[in-house]
DNA sequence: TCTGGGGTCCTAGGACCC
DNA sequence: TCTGGGGTCCTAGGACCC
């Protein structure tokens, strides 16, 4: 059975509860609900909690007085905390294998191929992550990530499994997937499944044989075909091990009453715009693409409904706050109507683009032409402060660094003069990287110090 | 009156996820 | 009175080109 390819999603089970009972571990086999934003609705509950009956995303009005009746423990989110718990999981999972997806902040899928009892390993994974951590996880076992979804839910469901359950091959699943509903089904929501439900489709096994693959597409589009080919066995979604960066970002946020004044609007869309800009320079990125919305409360009714937003582009990509709410603000006077009652505003930056890629393409696009775009000249002044920053120990003492450009390799020579209080930097560029100007450099930097790598 | 066709690229917005 | 926030991915359809 070696060479299988075999994952396990590790689940953990009412993941911000359970986060708030490590510090009140009387609240064990009680009820407890956490609560979203503005103590909005419930995100998270224990199964104690949800025995009666409080759902996923219930208004917290519409359950205090079941709350108040069951002495369901309520608790406001503490994002900060469950971050540090699911680090503090997510460390322990790599303990296990070099293979770890995180998938969400309570989520994680990682490899067990070649694992000879995955049951038994998984067990064991479970109980150190108890142990250590003191969070309950359900892990599910399968050869693909669909499979490993529903394993994960039986895991949870059904006490006998001990919250492991799954098999190696995907046709042991199929009794299970005759019980399963489609809804069920990881990518099949509510909207989906109703129209599936309209072609006799109820459940998953229902779903995986269903032959007709124009109206799969029609229904789920592309991603219903990889489903349905996830459920045979087949894997259409491989972990991705390397952190990748967010192509998308945004900040938003319901107001806690509703607002009328302009000047609320702008305050709120300046504060997203400016903490979006702090994501974006914190991986790096820059962004071209700035959208604002606004919205009425679409709750409440008698009252004049209203939602629009509108995108701005900048000219050359950025992460700098100041030009991100300068813009946003821009945009937000497009869609800002007087007289109405708002409830949410939000900043959402698209088509990120790696900082030093974009820096690196215009290096290249000034090599290319004689004459330097003004732009690109300020930006490579930027990028040189840069490694000048790193590089600021080495004070009064001339340093080399070198920059991979494409194919090509270009070397700067740099130099600060120490006698300023202020970057003096002077640098200029070798006609290539060849090996006996690089000789040349390696005698000088012994000199004065080794050579800075980028 | 009748107003190409086929291709690519871009974007707005929806469905879904946790 | 009071109904979350942050993501990904996909597609329809418009703009544009020859």
């Amino acid at each position: 059975m070696k060479g299988l390819s075999l994952l396990a999603l590790i689940d953990c089970n009412s993941f911000y509860c359970n986060c708030e009972r490590i510090f009140r571990p009387e609240l064990k086999d009680k009820p407890v609900v956490v609560l979203s934003n503005n103590d909005g609705c419930a995100v998270s509950r224990t199964p104690e909690a949800k025995a009666l009956g409080i759902g996923m995303g219930a208004p917290y009005f519409q359950i205090k007085s079941l709350c108040d009746k069951h002495e369901v423990h309520i608790f406001s989110s503490n994002f900060s905390l469950y971050t540090d718990i699911s680090r503090r999981v997510m460390n322990i999972l790599k303990s296990f294998s070099p293979f770890v997806e995180v998938y969400s902040v309570d989520e994680a899928f990682i490899d067990l191929s070649g694992i000879d009892n995955p049951l038994a390993y998984a067990q064991k994974i479970k109980e150190e992550i108890a142990r250590r951590a003191k969070i309950p996880v359900a892990i599910g076992i399968a050869p693909t990530k669909v499979l490993a979804k529903v394993a994960c839910r039986i895991a949870k469901k059904d006490p006998q499994h001990k919250g492991v359950f799954g098999f190696q091959e995907a046709r042991d699943f199929d009794p299970y997937l005759s019980q399963i509903k489609v809804s069920n089904l990881w990518g099949v929501a509510k909207g989906r499944s109703l129209s599936l439900k309209l072609h006799g489709i109820h459940h998953a096994k229902d779903f995986r044989d269903f032959s007709n693959h124009h109206l799969i597409q029609k229904i789920l589009t592309k991603v219903g075909r990889q489903i349905q080919d996830e459920l045979r066995g087949i894997s259409c979604f491989p972990l991705t091990l390397e952190h990748e960066k967010k192509k998308e970002m945004m900040s938003s946020r319901t107001f806690g009453r509703g607002v009328f004044e302009k000047r609320a609007l702008q305050e709120s869309i300046a504060s997203h715009a400016s903490s979006v800009a702090a994501q974006l320079r914190l991986q790096n990125s820059l962004c071209y693409e700035v959208l604002v919305y606004v919205r009425t409360n679409p709750y409440k009714e008698g009252i004049i409904q209203y939602a629009a937003s509108h995108v701005l582009r900048f000219q050359r990509p950025q992460n700098n706050t100041f030009a991100l709410i300068k813009l946003a603000l821009k945009a937000l006077e497009k869609i800002w109507t007087p007289g109405l009652e708002y409830k949410k505003s939000g900043v959402r930056v698209r088509q990120l683009q790696d900082e030093h890629e974009y820096q690196l393409s215009l290096f290249e696009q000034e090599n290319s032409h004689s004459e330097v775009s003004k732009e690109a000249k300020q930006y490579k002044e930027e990028m040189l402060m840069k490694v000048m920053d790193h590089i600021n120990h080495r004070e009064g003492k001339r340093t080399l660094f070198s920059l991979a450009c494409g194919t090509d390799h270009h070397t700067w020579k740099m130099r600060r003069d120490f006698n300023s209080p202020r970057y003096t930097t002077s640098w200029y560029e070798l006609p290539s990287c060849n090996s006996k100007s690089l000789r040349k450099e390696s005698k000088y930097s012994k000199k004065y110090g080794r050579p800075y790598k980028t």
